[in-house]
DNA sequence: GTTAATGCAAATGTTTTGCAGTATA
DNA sequence: TATACTGCAAAACATTTGCATTAAC
């Protein structure tokens, strides 16, 4: 609760002070990103955004995800499907953890990530900048309704 | 070495127990897949599978890696591009490094995932069947070549 | 008033699909 | 010989781009 007033600043204070100008869509588009607290690919993304201000193009969605992700603002996420997923750049550092059958995704915690990140760093002699840990698998009520097929 | 015939045998093996065609176009795509240590998408598999046959279609490696998918004998990733990579089902389970620069994937040995696999498996009441992780960052040639800039 | 951002439509690149011909079992 | 597999061309899909118009600075 503490950051949110923070959190809700800085759209526009990054739009700002990166010398982007601060648009409707812009500021909607990132509004929608923070609302959707798990992850959005850029048709929904787009859908939603229809839904407040009808005239919004497809390739204004995707360039201004483009421009987020490259101000850090957002992250960008491959799952198995063929388009791509994002997610507000999270505070604290999370893995996922997706249902193969109803495609639920859980975030968790994984300190140990920053422990692999510097070991294989060190034996790889890599500058490691990023980690992803991903496992898939089925879910406790997914498990429950295909236990017989 | 030790393995190395039973590997070159179940491509067909595998293909005629799993009551499918054995076909020209098949055996060189799997063959291709093997031989190619690393990672391939499927455009390079198309140029390489077009050197031994030249009338072999694009259309048929996809449905080819589809089905290599759907037997288990390969393994699709998602890396960063938009296309996809795949490799041989690896006998030792490995991890991947990504240099952004330059491209290059290096595979590493991730003991660790297996105890992950069992401990997110608990807390979240997963069945979980795959662990992903995936490194990214700047190899120690790109580093050097790029600290300037 | 400049210049960046938008909307539209068309282009791109990857992957899939329909169908007639070909080759495997 | 039956039918699964292939090649080709066209479709489908996500994403990008060119350009004239619009809006932010």
């Amino acid at each position: 609760m503490v950051s949110k007033a923070k959190q809700k600043m800085s759209a526009q204070q990054t739009l700002n002070s990166s010398s982007q100008r601060v648009t409707a869509q812009r500021t909607l588009l990132l509004d929608l990103i923070r609302r959707s607290e798990g992850h959005v690919d850029a048709d929904e993304l787009y859908r939603r955004a229809r839904r407040r201000y009808p005239r919004i193009s497809l390739s204004t969605v995707y360039r201004n995800l483009q421009l987020f992700k490259k101000l850090g603002l957002i992250e960008e996420h491959h799952f198995a499907e063929e388009h791509h997923h994002y997610e507000v750049k999270p505070a604290t550092e999370h893995q996922h953890l997706l249902c193969l059958n109803c495609g639920k995704i859980v975030e968790f915690a994984c300190p140990l990530s920053q422990k692999f990140k510097k070991d294989i760093g060190k034996q790889y002699d890599f500058d490691i900048t990023g980690v992803e840990v991903r496992m898939t698998g089925l879910c406790s009520s997914c498990r429950k309704r295909s236990d017989g097929s």
